[in-house]
DNA sequence: CTGCATCCGGGCCGATACTG
DNA sequence: CAGTATCGGCCCGGATGCAG
C-alpha cells in the first residue's frame, strides 16, 4: 500500500501494519512462531500471494523474521504490537455479542480473549488448568506462577472443562456471559466454574484515565 | 472493504476501522468535533469521495455521529479508540526518528505525542502553559488540575515556548531528544525546559507485564 | 463556501493454477 | 509444503462538477 506520507507516528505505524490482513497475520504470530501453512490455516480467506506479500513487507520493516526452522516469528519490536492489537480487541469486544453466523472460527483465536481478561502477572493468582472444546481443535488454558496462557491440545487432568459453540464459550471466557447465560447457548461445564473467575487477580483494574 | 468473516474481536474491529484512512480520520476526531473541511485539511492526500465514504461507514457502525452544528464527532464508543490508536502510536514511535523528509505535517498531530507522554490524571502534576510553534499553526499545551491537553492557538502568558521543525519539537515532546539534541535540530526554547519534564507525574510508570 | 457525487486510470485485492 | 504467476474486478486516488 502507498505510504500516507505524514510525519505522524500513527500514520507511519499504519504504513507498516495498515494493509489488509496484516494485523491478522500479527494476531497469529502473537501466540508463537508459525509456518506458512499454519498461517494460511489460521487466516481463512487470505490469498496465497497476499500472504507472501505481507510477510515480505513485515520482514523488510523489521516486524517479523525467520527462526532456525524457517518459521515466521515476531521480532522483539514486533512483539510490542500485542498492546495496540489487544487494545483493539478490547474496544471491539461488544461486536462479539453478535452471533458468529457464517463467520469462521479457529480455536487459536481464544488467545486475545484470554490475554485481555487474564493478562499480566499476578503472584496471588492460583494455578489452574482449563480445557476448552470449541472450534476446530481443543485448547488448554494454563495458569502457572501468576501468569495465564493458552496452548493448543488437551490437558492432562484439567480442573475444569468447558465445551460448546464459540459464542457461548468466548462469552464466558470474556466475562460477557455468566454460567447460566452460557448454558442457554449450549455451553457445557465440567468442574467448578469459579476456578475461571478466580484467575482474575486483584491487580486487574485499569488505572484511572 | 469486505468483511473478514471471522468470529474474532480483532477481525470484527478491523471490519469497522480497518479501511485505509479510517484510523487517521479517528485520529483527527480524537481531539474534538470537526467539520468536513477540517478533516480534509488534517488528512492531506485523502480523496473527497473516500472521506465521505469512510464517514458514512463510521456513522453506520456507531463510531461517529453529528453534533448540533453538523460537525462529526466520536460517539462514546468511538472515544474508546483512543487506547488502541495511541498504543499504536507508542509502538510506532521509533519510526519518528527517521526525518520527516517530504512527509506532511500538521500541528494538531502533536496531540498523540502529548497524550502518550503526559496522559492520565496526576494530582501532583504542576499547572503549566507551553506554547508550541511548529508546522502550520501555533498550539498550546495546558496542564491544569493534574491533566494535560493540547489546544490550537497561542497562549496568553506561556511559561515556556518551543519553536522549530517538527522532527526536533516532536522529539523533545516525546522524550526522544534532550534539550541539546533538539537545539542541534533547530529547536529554540524560551523559558525553563524543566517545566516540560515536570509534567511527567510519578504515576506514569506502566504496570509490569 | 461547504459538503459531497461523479468519472476514470491505475494499482491492489481475491481466487485459482502452477512450480521447485 | 512453500511459495510464484496470472488475471478479472474492485477499490483507491486525483480532478472536476454541482447543489444547498
Amino acid at each position: 500500500m502507498k505510504s500516507y506520507g505524514q510525519y505522524c507516528a500513527i500514520a507511519r505505524g499504519l504504513d507498516v501494519v495498515g494493509d489488509r490482513w496484516t494485523v491478522l497475520i500479527v494476531r497469529e504470530l502473537l501466540t508463537g512462531p508459525r509456518r506458512y501453512g499454519d498461517l494460511q490455516e489460521g487466516l481463512p480467506g487470505i490469498a496465497s500471494n497476499l500472504l507472501a506479500d505481507r510477510l515480505r513487507h513485515l520482514e523488510q520493516h523489521g516486524v517479523i523474521d525467520r527462526d532456525s526452522r524457517g518459521r515466521y516469528e515476531l521480532t522483539e519490536w514486533g512483539q510490542g504490537l500485542a498492546e495496540p492489537v489487544y487494545a483493539l480487541a478490547r474496544w471491539a469486544s461488544p461486536l462479539m455479542a453478535e452471533p458468529a453466523g457464517d463467520d469462521q472460527f479457529r480455536s487459536t483465536w481464544l488467545a486475545p480473549v484470554v490475554a485481555n481478561r487474564f493478562g499480566g502477572v499476578d503472584p496471588s493468582r492460583p494455578d489452574t488448568t482449563i480445557e476448552i472444546h470449541t472450534g476446530d481443535s481443543p485448547m488448554t488454558i494454563v495458569s502457572s506462577q501468576g501468569r495465564v496462557h493458552v496452548r493448543p491440545g488437551r490437558a492432562d487432568r484439567p480442573d475444569l472443562t468447558i465445551s460448546g459453540p464459540p459464542e457461548g464459550v468466548l462469552g464466558l471466557l470474556a466475562g460477557r456471559l455468566d454460567k447460566a447465560a452460557a448454558s442457554e447457548r449450549g455451553v457445557v461445564i465440567h468442574g467448578d466454574i469459579r476456578r475461571l473467575n478466580r484467575l482474575r487477580g486483584r491487580s486487574r483494574r485499569r488505572p484511572a484515565s
